[in-house]
DNA sequence: CGGAGCCCGTAATTCGTATTACTGCCTCTG
DNA sequence: CAGAGGCAGTAATACGAATTACGGGCTCCG
């Protein structure tokens, strides 16, 4: 079939039914002139020929002219299927691949993306994005100029996960579609709920830099510090270990610790066992979101949930939208369930008492 | 870019650079001719626009007439990305996409093909297997015709799973290439074991039948069970409750159950559990393979796994073979490896009890 | 000085399908 | 009976890139 001489085209249909290419293109896609203009006989006669080779239209070709093949490309930024990143992606595709199914369209995951630099780059000298009617982007960092670059291209693509606007050097550019989690608003309810209990002194542990989710849970940490009026400190790890990090936040009398990741969460709790700290007796934890990396730990950690599925299928609905040219919401974030776990409590009487 | 009229073509880049679309294409593909056809400087104003406007060809003209586009399909029988058969197939995927990105190919999951009758279908009317070079079909049960048309029509494809040989109504078909898990010699292995430890009578419980790893891991048990001259009965589940088939295996007085599947093993624990039977104990349980479904369990169950990874990789690289033509081995059966788990230990004195 | 041979490139064709424009033929009507 | 109009279909073209075949201008040699 795909193999060389044999192969089964429209003309080889048509000459053994003894008609022209035209006639069975029109009865292949049913045309609604077709209803009218090719004779009942004849369409019958067309149709049996291709039931009894099974022939079907070459994508291709038909792609070629039509300019849309029901093709939505998939490109991540990390491996798809990673052991590393503990299935941090796996949601996404799942939502990402229900919603495809849902609206008839094919997958293209681009693994054959090179790796430069620690991470893929769409467009490189050999890159078929243009065979996918449009994409979505994953990763947790995304190269503002490629970024830019599909934007001025007219390239249609979703980005899962809020993303700022990006431009090229030349002023090409503008906001980018996505679909992200509101990191900020959960950050901050997480907050409140600690205010709430008690505590009056927390830190934000973890970057709060570089790629968008770090920023907006530090943003998010920030705003409700500053609205609550209790004291809040940023904490970049730095070059420091856990436990200096640990008398950092004691002697300033820390009771609460937002982690940017659940890796570094874990790391704290261990951290605190060590220097025999309770969690959340002395010291209360929060882990803000699901754990992109591996971590072995039997903690239930308070702290929100990411609606990975949701993010996916919802990028998958947005794409759709931008490719038929509806108008709707471009850039949207999703709401993230707050996880009650068990290691944030009231602020103990200990607390003092490094 | 691919937004209707502004596309950058080959006669666009030609028409920037002064020259022909021919040039351009030859400059492009760096064509051998190209060196001595083209001079120095007409090439390298080609090469400038092509870096300003950043054009790459359109992979599907590309193909349309080459014939190979560096695509891999990947069908699965069942949805990629399920919650339900708890990341059976994320595995098989893993090693799939790892060994793609080797030989730089980009995979295309036929997420629009239909379900109907409770499983999916590769060949329905707008089917686009076409566009893939080849692919891979994944799925613990995959229609005998669809195969055979496959085969029949000479597309390209490895099955992830040993397959019986394929044959259409005409007669068209024949052997399927694959790359499966050799549950025969696997589970034959463990009955090997059992022996060895004691175990005189044991019994498979499971159907045994339908898809050909059902089949083969009893083939095996069978097999094993012969050569050893032990007792080994075949307990399809049936319509009876675990209590019920409990209760046949202790009249019978099985010491050691072989289970077809995980879920299989911790019902059964669970029964003798509620029975008083103590595992391994009184009774040892055997699970032949990875988990297809979720399921809840704290024990350690002595069995084997499946290369699944390594399956996903290999069978990849088959299909790279076949279609560069390279002779090699198209039907591969790799290695389970046993895993010492807690579940399998002599026949203890208890036996004979009920 | 004529033509063989090279250099640098271009026109034309190909892939398989969709679409547009057209062409015979028949019938009906004024 | 001429011409309008419907019917049933076909020829031609387009899509974008690769390839084949060709061609115009120059040099060099007998």
């Amino acid at each position: 079939m795909s193999a060389g001489r044999g192969r089964l085209t429209q003309n080889e249909i048509a000459r053994m039914a003894g008609v022209s290419q035209t006639t069975v293109s029109l009865v292949l896609n049913n045309r609604c002139d077709a209803a009218w203009r090719i004779a009942p006989e004849t369409r019958e006669r067309v149709l049996r020929v291709i039931r009894e080779t099974g022939y079907v239209a070459d994508p291709l070709a038909r792609r070629l002219l039509q300019q849309h093949n029901q093709i939505l490309g998939v490109f991540t930024y990390e491996s798809v299927f990673p052991s590393t990143s503990g299935n941090f992606y796996h949601p996404f595709l799942s939502g990402i691949e229900a919603c495809a199914e849902s609206i008839g369209c094919d997958l293209l995951l681009f693994t054959s993306a090179p790796v430069s630099g620690g991470s893929r780059r769409i467009f490189h000298d050999n890159n078929r994005i243009r065979l996918a009617d449009g994409c979505v982007l994953l990763g947790r960092e995304i190269p503002r100029d490629e970024l830019a670059r599909m934007v001025a291209e007219d390239m249609p693509f979703v980005s899962v996960g809020r993303r700022d606007d990006a431009y090229l050097p030349s002023g090409k550019g503008g906001p980018v579609p996505h679909v992200g989690a509101d990191y900020a608003q959960a950050t901050a309810a997480l907050v409140h709920r600690a205010v709430d209990l008690g505590h009056r002194v927390m830190a934000y542990v973890g970057a709060g830099d570089g790629p968008e989710s770090a920023i907006d849970r530090l943003a998010g940490f920030t705003a409700a510090v500053r609205e609550t009026g209790v004291d809040g400190r940023h904490e970049p790890v730095g070059g420091r270990t856990r436990a200096e990090l640990l008398d950092a936040l004691c002697s300033a009398r820390v009771t609460a610790v937002f982690c940017e990741e659940l890796v570094e969460a874990v790391a704290m709790a261990e951290a605190a066992r060590a220097r025999g700290l309770s969690v959340p007796g002395d010291l209360s934890l929060l882990a803000l979101g699901d754990p992109t990396e591996q971590a072995e730990t039997d903690l239930d950690f308070t702290g929100f949930r990411i609606p990975r599925e949701d993010m996916g299928w919802q990028a998958i609905e947005v794409l759709d939208d931008i490719l038929h040219g509806r108008i709707s919401d471009h850039q949207r974030l999703l709401p993230c369930e707050l996880v009650e776990g068990e290691t944030l409590d009231a602020p103990g009487p200990a607390t003092g008492r490094n």
